[in-house]
DNA sequence: TCCTGTTTTCGCCTATCAATCGAAAACGTG
DNA sequence: CACGTTTTCGATTGATAGGCGAAAACAGGA
């Protein structure tokens, strides 16, 4: 069907495919997501997304987790999904780069060593970025809000096993907005994302009643029953979506 | 940050990144996704998408656009968004070409003149297609009937005013399973997607009550409301979503 | 030991909403 | 004018989200 490489427009000096991870955690309450600073020109000095070229042997998902295995332990990243392909013509100078963006997610008791560029920047308060690195963020931003509401994907911001308040901090980071612990637990207990462990936790250094510790019944993304309306006959529960 | 294009691989001839289209209508109660018959090898006489190469001055959205204009009319396709990408190193034969794929939307009551090698073929009785292009309308699908569920995105699918019976005729036929008039009125005015005319349709040539008209109160895609619990207090609505 | 402060859990109540059914309205036909 | 057809509307039932407050379970200090 297609030809050779079309011919590089104006100042283009290069043509290529890289893949771009915006991998999102919640620390210490905030939601912050993995990035780097760049030590050469261009954007010296920015901060960047992990990320790098697409091999010729290799597909996108394939390429990201290569990548990002670079800067954190990969058995951290508890779900990585596509985001997008952002191809705007000068979106890197002098080159044309055509990226695919992710997102992924780390549980917010795992704490992955990562290279002396690296760091967890609160996605509030992000310092100036390299290249369209922001406007990815902002995506990935977009997609994890939306699909807390109708799939299950705080499984991949939780740690294993959880008190109801652990994670209603975790939503209440990830939304950034308060988060009522009550309601939190009776939803997610009724869409059936949620179960107890059996055990308990011990009390904080204040005291208080030990929390009852919960899990997620699936640790792969679903999303919600939608209305019977629009569902099929008899089923419950449907398959995986971006 | 990155160099040249990197060396190819085994027998690859060709590098580069196309673009393909899902799009879809509800034509006499089937879901339709339109394609196109390859004149030429390889996979000749097999379906393919409508698609072609990403140009070095345009963004993969122009692109998709452009290209499809080649085949229906662009005003009847009422709604485009990113499916994502198809990246298998194999994925198209002697090439490393690397795909974005869109889904598309046309009201049921638009007939674009297509060409002659051009064609609606029905999504569950696909004849044999071209590369990964049948993977590329199962993602359609399944976007298209999840989203359904939880976006307006059924404005994309029906003409501007309607019948609740010409409504349900056509979410019966893109989710592939019998749907309830009445339920899915009050379901979908209840969320303030549905708004009537004032106007009335005419019977049919059987008789009966003339049907009321209806409309979507809005043309671009919106997400329902979430739970309270995971909405910023006050809120109502939300912003557009993959 | 008892009291206080803290944290979590559970039950109750209310309002909202989905789903179903059935009756009535509005039309064409014989 | 009666009959079949199609659509619309109302009433009822059942389920669930949301919010509030009481009770349970713990630590620490008097």
């Amino acid at each position: 069907m297609p030809g050779t490489t079309p011919p590089l427009g104006g100042r283009h000096v290069a043509t290529g495919h890289e893949v771009l991870a915006a991998v999102l955690q919640v620390r210490d309450g905030r939601l912050r997501v993995l990035a780097w600073q760049r030590g050469i020109a261009p954007d010296e000095g920015r901060w960047a997304l992990p990320g790098g070229h697409l091999r010729d042997d290799e597909d996108v998902e394939e390429s990201v987790r290569r990548q990002l295995a670079e800067k954190v332990d990969l058995s951290d990243v508890a779900h990585v999904e596509q985001l997008g392909v952002f191809s705007a013509p000068h979106r890197v100078p002098d080159a044309r780069i055509v990226a695919t963006a992710f997102l992924g997610l780390v549980p917010s008791d795992a704490d992955p060593a990562v290279p002396d560029d690296t760091a967890w920047q609160p996605v509030d308060a992000l310092p100036p970025t390299a290249f369209d690195h922001a406007a990815i963020v902002d995506d990935a931003l977009d997609r994890l809000r939306a699909k807390l509401s109708y799939t299950n994907i705080g499984f991949a911001l939780a740690p294993a096993e959880f008190t109801v308040s652990a994670l209603r901090e975790i939503y209440a980071g990830a939304l950034g907005h308060p988060v009522s612990a009550t309601n939190l637990q009776r939803v997610l207990t009724r869409r059936g994302q949620l179960e107890p462990t059996g055990a308990v936790s011990p009390p904080g250094p204040a005291g208080g009643r030990p929390a009852a510790l919960f899990r997620f019944t699936r640790r792969t993304l679903r999303v919600t029953d939608a209305f019977a309306v629009l569902r099929p006959p008899g089923e419950v529960g449907r398959a995986v979506v971006p």
